[in-house]
RNA sequence: GGAGGGGUUCCCGAGUGGCCAAAGGGAACAGACUGUAAAUCUGUCGUCGUAAGACUUCGGUGGUUCAAAUCCACCCCCCUCCA
């Protein structure tokens, strides 16, 4: 491990020459194979990035990540400001020690509980005063605000502060509410110009359901020099089409040479689309959350390990999967763990399906380096035909 | 031997004349889950039927009543206390 002050000065040269921030490798298409550096070590792209919400990926262990591979998890602003606080996280190190996680890890800015917690919130000009979720007391999450719990977590990613809007909101709303985004953005930016430390910022694009406002917000945050550009607000309720229509009509407006994120994204079948669409980075608490409720993704497609049928069978959830669950036990004994609500159960699901969603982005850049990710993404469509079915309903 | 309490749909358990195929919980079965208020949520759960509805059911048998899981008689079984 490096020093720490070495550490930091070897990544702020990298911030602001976003050249050596992002390196793209090869395409195929619009997709794109390439590298990503933090201050936390290299990520190849497209990858998934597991969410550990209040500074853990539940059920596992840093161990269990690094067996899988994963090179970097998520936080959240939000959760860790209210507990531990980020001054806590701060004073022992940052969340890397804290948590013991020696890889990268992205912060989102508690945009998304604007959304998910929209009933414990207002939208002021100067930020979203939340009502905590934990114990009622209000706090106001401005942009520099988020920025500074970020910076006191340490985050090598850290995301601005958005609103991310709920499908169905009409256009007005919409309209108001991206331009408030964008303002909050500048201000992020204001408060944390290229060159200020280490830590990478990401702007995230809003704009709902209309293609005017995604391309008025695209225009609006690629004028400002964020190290990488995020497409949020998608996967809020809509349905699967209109979401795919969003995501092919965004992701190309966005700078070519920074990476690209899709936010909260997705089901397999969505990741592979996004990749697609010129998308490098996911995230998702599918993997882990399906998990812990028993849906399992398999190179065979998607199964309930809860189901009877399985209550028998003694070959491995996935015969083409490496992990230590498909290497060492049965799907009868795993709907077995399930069913007897061992904990055992949520640490091989989850370490099942996060190998599988790695290994999804992993095999993807596989086929872009070779050239032939059309394949591949008919693999993968053919292998969730329902979704695959809903994503052409509208098209 | 005496006194008391109880047997309800797979399990626990509510229900003491009609609003009861019978609350609630569990189990079981199936589904959902997308920048995590999620080890959460939803549905089914006597039989037949798409449905309307029909039929069978509350330890057993018989009875009272227009109507019984609920009232009466007898019988079978379980539990507690006393001797």
């Amino acid at each position: 491990m490096l020093p720490l002050l070495r550490r930091a000065a070897l990544a702020a040269t990298l911030r602001g020459m976003s050249q050596s921030v992002f390196t793209i490798e090869h395409t195929d298409g619009a997709a794109r194979a390439g590298v990503l550096r933090t201050a936390h070590g290299t990520i190849p792209t497209p990858i998934f990035m597991p969410v550990g919400t209040v500074g853990s990926v539940k059920a596992l262990a840093p161990d269990d990540l690094a067996a899988i591979g994963a090179p970097i998890i998520l936080g959240n602003t939000y959760h860790l400001y209210l507990r531990p606080g980020d001054e806590l996280v701060h004073r022992r190190g940052g969340l890397h020690k804290f948590a013991s996680w020696p890889g990268s890890i992205l912060t989102d800015s508690g945009g998304f509980q604007v959304f998910s917690l929209s009933s414990l919130r207002k939208i002021r000009e100067e930020g979203v005063e939340f009502r905590s979720h934990l114990d009622g007391s209000k706090h106001l999450f401005t942009p520099e605000k988020v920025l500074e719990i970020q910076r006191n977590l340490n985050s090598d990613i850290m995301m601005v502060l958005d609103e991310c809007v709920p499908f169905g909101a009409d256009y007005a709303y919409t309209e108001k509410s991206l331009a408030l985004t964008t303002r909050w953005a500048k201000r992020a930016m204001d408060a944390y110009p290229p060159g200020s430390a280490h830590n990478l910022m990401f702007g995230i694009t809003q704009g709902g359901f209309y293609k005017d406002l995604r391309e008025r917000s695209v225009n609006e945050l690629c004028a400002m020099d964020f190290d990488g550009f995020a497409i949020g607000g998608l996967s809020v309720g809509e349905p699967k089409d209109k979401m795919y229509d969003l995501l092919y009509h965004t992701a190309p407006l966005l700078p070519g040479e920074k990476p690209r994120y899709l936010m909260g994204v997705g089901t397999p079948l969505d990741i592979a689309t996004g990749i697609h669409a010129g998308v490098d980075m996911f995230d998702c608490v599918l993997p882990t959350r399906n998990a812990r409720n028993g849906t399992l993704y398999t190179s065979l497609g998607k199964i309930n390990i809860k189901r009877r049928e399985f209550a028998e069978d003694d070959g491995p959830l996935d015969p083409n999967c490496r992990c230590y669950a498909c290497r060492n036990f049965s799907r009868a004994y795993l709907r077995h763990l399930y069913a007897s609500q061992e904990l055992l159960s949520f640490r091989l699901n989850s370490l099942h399906n996060l190998t599988y969603f790695l290994d999804l982005a992993r095999n993807a850049r596989q086929a872009i380096v070779e050239g032939r990710y059309m394949d591949f993404l008919a693999k993968i469509t053919a292998l969730y035909p329902d979704e695959a079915a809903r994503a052409a309903a509208g098209s």
